[in-house]
Parts: C-alpha cells; structure tokens; sequence
DNA sequence: TTTTCTATTGAACACTGTTTAATAGATTTG
DNA sequence: CAAATCTATTAAACAGTGTTCAATAGAAAA
C-alpha cells in the first residue's frame, strides 16, 4: 500500500515539476513560443515523457489558464469585505487593471492567447464564475437603488468590456504610443473617466 | 526601356499574386496557421522564391495589417457626412462593431494577433491616425458644449477602451457561453448601454 | 557570342508537436 | 526465488514549420 502511495506522490511531485518549468516559459515566452522540448530540457527530461502526464502541449496550458483565473478570483474575493456594493464594484476594476499590469502574462494566457480548444464549458466555467461575480456586485448596487433603468446584463457585459479592453490595449502595448503618460498612468485616468461617467447615473 | 517596365510590371503582378494568396490564408486560418508553403503552393509557386519578394512571414502579415487599416479608417471617414458630431461620435462605435462583425478576421489580424515586431512606428502610424480621427470627433463634440469637465484624451482612451473590449471578446469568443442572446445582439446592447450612459453627461 | 543579371528552384538546416517501439526497473504473481 | 506484468522513460521517427543558399535556366546587356 505504502509502495503505491509513494508511487502516486512521485507521479504527482512529477507532475507538478513539468507545470512548473510549462509555467516559467509560458509565462516568459508566451504560447507559440513554448516548445514541449524546452518544457522538458528544463528539468532534464525527454520530450516524449510529458506525453505520459498531459495529453498534448494545450492541457498544459489550460492547466496553467486555470490556475491564473484562480488567482485572478481569490483577489475579486478579496473585496468581500468591502460593506458598500458600488464601493465593492468600483474596487473590482482596479483589481482588474491591477492583475493585468502585475501579472500581464497570466492576463494574456487568460484572455488574449487564443487556443485551439474553444469555449468548452469545463476549462471556462471559471471564467464565468469571475463574470458572475461581477453581475451579482452590480445586482446589488441596483438593488440600493444604483443605476436605475439599466439592464444587469448588459451592464454586466460593458463593464466587462471596458475594462477588459484597457487591460487589452494595456497588454498588447498598443497604449504608450498614441499618448503621451505612461500606461500604467493611463489606465487608470481611462477607468476613472468611466466612473466619473457612471457616477452621474 | 519598355523592357524593364514590363519586367518591372511582372514583378509587381507576382507581388500581388503572393499577397492575395497570402490574404486568402490569414483571413481565413489566422496567423500561425499559415505557412509559407501553403501561400507557395495556393498559387503553384516555390517557398524559397517568396523571399525574393518578402523579407519574412512578418512582413507579408504587416502588409494586410496595413490594408486592413486602410480599410477600417475608410470605414470611418465615411461618417464625415453626418453634420453633428455627437451623432459622428455614436456612429463611430457602431462602425468598429460591424467592422468586427463584417471582418472578424482583420480584426484579428489588426489587434489581437501579436506579431514579433513591436509598435514600431511605421506600420502603426496608421492606427494611430484612427485615434486621433476618434479624438477629433470628441473634441468637435466638446467645442459645441458635450462632454464638458472631461479630458479629451482620456476619454478618447476610454472610447476606444469601450468599443475594442466589446469587439475582443467578441472575436475570441468569449461572449456566446456567459449571455443567452446572440453574441451580435449582445454587441449592440453593450454599446448602447455606454451611449445611455454619456448621454447624461 | 559571351558575360552579367534576375528570378526560380530544390535541398538543406534547425526547429516544432506528437506517436511509438523498445527498454530498463520495480512490483506482483506463481 | 523466478517469471510475468506493469510503469515510467527514452530515442527515434513522422510530418510539419520558417528560412537560407548553392545551383540553374533564361533573358538582357556587353
């Protein structure tokens, strides 16, 4: 029994070596530029063997996809404890922006990196567990009486889009060009000329 | 003379050749799923002999990114007609979601795929030009008394943040699964629920 | 006619993801 | 203990990639 145990704990310390390594390059070079066999050179193993922990090179990234909406959500969580729900949506945008210009690579594993595997239900049902999340904040904030008139979903989906699309322009460098601050800076007025806008509603 | 002239004549036809064969591919494939071979062979030609035309696959990719530019900012210089600005302004959104919906694929092309090549001036001049066609319209609006209190270049940021947020998770996808209704009509909705929003402003 | 130039080719190089037969080592079974 | 089985690993192979380059055929210029 003892045998097997450790047998399955080498499999998974195994396991967690190759993740880490897939990490490490994911991140520095992004998912075209990630080969199985530097995933494994790295840890001084032959290419052929990844095979044997993880199906093809998209598992591995949707391992690591996961895990950065994991992150992505325990920080939104963290906002819990915020009393007043506008105050709660207003924080989940700089969260947003914060998580892409601190971890700019998972952002960009997590929404920009267009995989071969698309919008199946289980790799994305965290993803809508972040949106949902969102919607149920904004419900709140209407049922206090904010933004009257306004369809959740739909407000959902802007608010979503908007800061989405400044992380977007913010991850692909297509920011510091057109204007003259820095990005970092630029994020942050953008987002806030939206609140100022959402303010008056 | 006219000897050269013709050479010259065929030199170009068999540019355009590669460049619509190539065009074929992207649009339709994306950018790392088309090779040099397939452009090659679509139009019965050697791989090696692209390179006496192109320099690499990047810029044979630069070139309908451009194109697509071109495409888009005519798109936008269209809407010169409307008199008002603020209608100019509304327009404007509506032209990058159909462009989106109509060119899925040079939007793509245009803002999503990231090529090796950075944001060097060059072949980015043009989208900046679209920027600041955007900006100009906001400042016409603001000249006759819209939008007053909010800086220009913010909330030039923060428009195109709006539109191209909507238009990227549109593109990847990543709409359909989260809404019931059709990723189109979501599109429109989206848009009009920030319109109702700075209408107020 | 010979030389030079121009466009083209196929082969080669160093990569890529993935599959697979062979294999060595440990574990289980007879 | 020996034989059979299972498990993890490997190197080699396959089909593909972008790119380079020596060789070459054909036209133009000398």
């Amino acid at each position: 029994m003892s045998i097997a145990k450790r047998k399955e704990q080498e499999k998974i310390e195994m396991h967690k070596r190759i993740l880490d390594s897939a990490r490490k390059i994911f991140l520095e070079k992004g998912y075209e530029q990630t080969s199985i066999r530097n995933i494994a050179s790295e840890i001084n193993y032959s290419p052929g063997s990844i095979y044997f922990y993880f199906k093809d090179k998209n598992e591995i990234f949707h391992e690591l996809h996961k895990e950065g909406f994991r992150l992505f959500l325990s920080q939104m969580k963290a906002l819990d404890i915020i009393e007043d729900p506008y105050e709660r949506y207003k924080a989940l945008g700089l969260v947003f922006i914060r998580f892409a210009q601190n971890h700019t690579d998972y952002y960009n594993l997590m929404f920009l990196v267009s995989e071969t595997g698309k919008s199946e239900g289980e790799g994305f049902q965290i993803a809508q567990d972040s949106i949902e999340h969102l919607s149920g904040v904004i419900k709140q904030c209407q049922d206090k009486g904010r933004f009257q008139g306004l369809n959740n979903k739909y407000l959902t989906l802007m608010t979503l889009s908007l800061v989405h699309g400044i992380c977007s322009l913010y991850c692909k460098d297509r920011m510091s060009g057109f204007f003259e601050k820095s990005s970092e800076e630029l994020m942050l007025h953008g987002y806030e000329t939206f609140i100022a806008l959402i303010e008056k509603s």
